[in-house]
Formats: structure tokens, C-alpha cells, sequence
DNA sequence: CGTTGTGATACCTGGCGGGTATCACGAGGT
DNA sequence: ACCTCGTGATACCCGCCAGGTATCACAACG
């Protein structure tokens, strides 16, 4: 009712608007009419007494505030999502602990770890679910899952506690009758500018993506596809190679960063199920220990 | 309309109830009469499915679901309530940066902190705003502050980016008459356990208190009034002796963990602003004045 | 026993969220 | 020029539900 506090309603509409950039569109996605949208928005600018959206007569473009309203209204939305699938699960007694990973990636330590966590008798059942690259983060923060396999540095771990699994090198991933796979092994300098292979590109946070030769790809399949077909080249952490391609060859990449797959889940959450997993985790460790992180 | 998604209404009434733990206390809070916000309690739980609150005809009881909600609950109205805020300032052309401090804390720190921002020409205006102990992060969480001064590893800093300002050992505080205050130093297991001055006990985050003998305490002002009687012990960063009384020594507690004070904000947001401020704090880090460690 | 205080129930009302019909207007086609 | 198409905005109506008042049911006290 006062100026300030915002409904989770008009905050979906926004983030449908602004999405799809087209009034029409965004109310056949929220299952309402066109006008009564266009009312919840123009009351929403007036509560925040701030412009939103330009509506020039052909279409519609976010302003500053617009996008900053976009980004935020998509981690509200997100909290608000996890409180009710939080509050849910709380109250579900043998609910198994949902883990998310990235699709294929990780096969034989994930194997390990679910093998060592049934072992444990006190452990509650565990629950793989697959997701896209880079979007456990969300998964977490929705409250979807309760638990990520992800990697540092590639993913962003602001906000979550992790414990350390294993450190392991990458390599780059070559059709076996490539030049480039006859040799031992490769460097940053040696992949990145191959003029038959460029390296794929894929979506920044904002959805952008950078600049370069390579194809734009935004799934793990369009990727399969791409590198089965022999049109890019990949460089990835050595277990990957679990998802193998046949006529493909893996030379290790000896400059590449390391690749540290953690356990990781939203920081300050402390249910016994999970630190169980996460003791199960500590001891699947085989090379010593780091400090944990903060 | 769907079973999922609630409203942030609903959350509000629900905190304020699992807060008063009284329908009727809740609902003059809220501005409403008692009957609606029973109602709007009980569909909560219907559309939840969850019990939340065991009500036996004298007083309201949290369930264990229902502290999971309350906790998640404080998480999104505060991320609603940053959304509101923190658009509104996006549209505000010169508007401040806010940073946000313990009261009373990191005075020099921050004095030479702000000269150093307004002498760079390109940032925007500071204000400062006090707060009690340990509410820097809700400050920045609900977006009533962009930047925040905060001590590792006192505080929680999971979630937010920092800058580290200075490092320092910590001394205790104690009333000159005292035997302990002609020791040249201490150790914690001296100050541990003085019969005649107890530490004090700060709430934890769930706002319960740890056991012991010494005083509950919970703002700055009630903890300034205990030690200007002479009544608590305190151990604190050695800057912190700013914050002066008159007839108290301070005394270096040699093994007590370093206090670093850093400059914090929210994970992943980049004004210009902030980032001005953020390299003029990684300026004053590397001309450290006559700061004592330890 | 009444008294007091709790949350629950019953019932009414107004506002607002949502719908349909229509308008205003710019961009392209012929 | 004209018309058509697609855009978002406006006008208006309706039904639902948030919120109010009055009251009940019951437990804990004297």
C-alpha cells in the first residue's frame, strides 16, 4: 500500500516486460490481457516515481533505472521463489538433498561422492539434478537445489560456502586427425588462435556475448554438437573427458589456469543433511587439504 | 494465483507475526485489525501445505518450517526492499554513495578514507550513516547503503566483494584502577575468565544469546554505558580506542586474532561511483601511515 | 465462576486486478 | 496521399479478495 515495498506481482510483470521488450508479448506470457499490464507498469514507475521503460510508439527500450529495476527484481524474485521451496522442504522430513551439476561434467568424481555419502549411514538420500552451464548459481539461490557441484575460477561463488574437491589440469579437446593432436602437449598461445577451430563463445552474465570468430553457443548439446562435427575446440578440465567423443584426442593444455571442482551451497545455510555431504565431501579429498574458504 | 510464488504482503504479515509471536501485537504493527492477518496467515500455510506456527490458545509458536520461512522471509523482503531502492537511486543523477559503519567505529580509518575520495575529482559525494553492531550487511542487503565498513573475521561478509583497508591487533579495555591493567599484555585466556569483569554477550544472528556471566548486551550505547561504569571487559581492534573513556587503559591482547577492517559491498554491483571509491581505498592501503600492528 | 485475553469465525464492503472494446499514432506498403 | 497493420494507451465494467466490525470459543487465572 506505501509508496515503498513493491508486490512480487508487479515485480514478474516488470521482468516479463523487460525481457521481452513488447507489452503484447509479455502479457500472453503472464497469462493476462495487454492493459491491464500496461496499468501495473505505469503504477509501478509512479510508485518508484521513476521512468522505466522509453515507449517510443515502435517497440520499447529500458532505461538506466529499467535495467537496474531487471536485475534486481530477478534476484528478488529468485529469494522469494527459494523461501517458499525452502519453507517447503523444511517441513518434508525425508526429503533428499537435491545436488545440481552441470551436465556431464564431473561423472567420476560425482560418482565418487554419491558412493561415499551412501556409505554414510546418516546421510539423507541425494538427488542429482543437471542444469545448463553456469546455472547452478540460480539453482541455489531459487532454492531448486540445495547443494552445486561448480568450479573455480570459471563460476561465480560470490555468496556461497564452499568445500575444495579436487584441483585438476585442463586440456584441449581435438579431432584426432587435427595438426595440433600429434603434439604432446599445447599452450594458451597454441589454442586460441586456430583459424579452422575457433574456440566457442559463450553468453556473459548479461546475456551478451564477446567478441570473436567462434560460434555463439548457449547449451551443453549445441556444444556436443559443434565439437562432434569437428567445428570448435575446447578447452576443459582433464575429468571432462569423461564426455567423450570418439576421433577425438585430449592434449593437456600446460598454461591453462587449474580448475578446482568445489561443493558448494548458499552461504549461512546449515541443515545437518547437508554437512553431512559436506564432511563426505572433506573426505573424498585426495590431494591435502586447503584452508576452507570464507 | 499459483501455489507457488507469494506476495510480499504475505511475507510481511508472516514476519511480523513469527516476530511479535502475538496476532494481535502483529496486526497493530502492521497497521491492520487481527482477524484479516489470521486469515492471511492460514492461507499462507494452505498454499504452502506447511504448518508454520502452532498456536495453542495461549501464544504462538514457531515450527521448524516456520523458522525457515521467517529467516528466508527477512532475505527477500530485504532484496524487494533493495530493488525499490536502489532503482530509485539509479534514476537519481548526483545522488550520494552511502556507506555505512558501525557506530563510532574505524574513525581515523574512515576520515582519511573520505578525505581521500573527495580529493579524487571523479567520485561522487560520500554521506555516512551509522549503524549498530553487525547491521552492515542488512544495510547493504535492503539497499539502504551501496558501501560498508567491516571487520573480517567479526563480521559476516559471505556474499559481498571487499577491499581490504588495513590490518591490526586488538587490546583490551579495561578500567585504569583494575590489576590487570598495569600488565604490559595480555593473553585471551587472561581476559577470558575475570570474575569481576564478565564480557559482554552480543546476540547472535537468529538474535538468541550465548551463555555466560556476562551482561546481554545489544546496542552501542548500552555496551558504551557498561564500560563507562566499569561494569564489562572489552576486546576490540586497537583503532577502535577512538572510541575513548575517560580513566581506561588500553591493553594489547597478544593472541587475539587480527581485526581487518575492509570496505565491503554487494557481490557483482558496479556503479562507477563505488568503484571510484573502491580504488581510492586500495590507494590508502598501500601509504600506510604510523598504523601499529599489534 | 466471572474476567481477561487469546486466536478463530461470520459477514459485509470497497478497491483494485483483470477483462473487453476502442483509441491514437507511427511505419510501411501500394 | 491513403489505407492497413501493429504498437501501447484509454475507457469502462465486473468479480474477487483484502480489510473492516462484531462475535465466538476457549484457556488461564483470580
Amino acid at each position: 500500500m506505501c509508496m515503498d515495498d513493491l508486490e512480487t506481482r508487479e515485480l514478474r510483470y516488470f521482468v516479463a516486460v523487460a525481457e521481452e521488450l513488447h507489452f503484447g508479448r509479455a502479457a500472453q506470457r503472464l497469462g493476462i490481457a495487454q492493459p491491464p499490464l500496461s496499468r501495473a507498469i505505469r503504477q509501478l514507475e509512479r510508485r518508484l516515481s521513476v521512468q522505466l521503460l522509453d515507449r517510443d510508439r515502435r517497440g520499447v527500450a529500458l532505461t538506466g533505472a529499467g535495467g537496474v529495476l531487471l536485475r534486481e527484481a530477478r534476484v528478488s524474485l529468485d529469494a522469494v521463489a527459494a523461501a517458499a521451496r525452502r519453507t517447503r522442504r523444511a517441513a518434508d522430513l525425508q526429503r533428499p538433498l537435491v545436488l545440481v551439476t552441470k551436465s556431464g561434467a564431473s561423472h567420476e568424481l560425482l560418482q565418487r561422492l554419491l558412493a561415499s555419502s551412501a556409505a554414510d549411514t546418516d546421510t539423507a538420500p541425494v538427488e542429482v539434478v543437471p542444469c545448463e552451464v553456469g546455472e547452478q548459481a540460480r539453482f541455489l539461490r531459487s532454492g531448486r537445489a540445495d547443494v552445486a557441484l561448480m568450479h573455480r575460477p570459471v563460476d561465480d561463488l560470490a555468496g556461497f560456502d564452499t568445500e575444495d574437491l579436487c584441483t585438476e589440469g585442463q586440456v584441449a579437446l581435438l579431432p584426432s586427425g587435427h595438426p595440433l593432436a600429434a603434439r604432446p602437449q599445447l599452450t594458451l598461445a597454441d589454442v586460441g588462435n586456430v583459424p579452422d577451430l575457433p574456440i566457442a563463445r559463450w553468453p556473459r552474465l548479461d546475456g551478451s556475448y564477446p567478441d570473436g570468430p567462434g560460434p555463439e553457443v548457449h547449451t551443453q548439446s549445441q556444444l556436443a554438437q559443434l565439437v562432434a562435427l569437428g567445428k570448435t575446440l575446447l578447452v576443459i578440465p582433464a575429468s571432462s573427458r569423461a564426455w567423450q567423443w570418439p576421433d577425438h584426442v585430449a592434449v593437456p593444455v600446460v598454461d591453462a589456469p587449474d580448475i578446482t571442482t568445489v561443493l558448494a551451497w548458499p552461504a549461512g545455510h546449515h541443515s545437518s543433511a547437508l554437512a553431512a555431504l559436506a564432511r563426505a565431501a572433506a573426505g573424498l579429498r585426495t590431494t591435502p587439504p586447503a584452508a576452507p574458504t570464507r
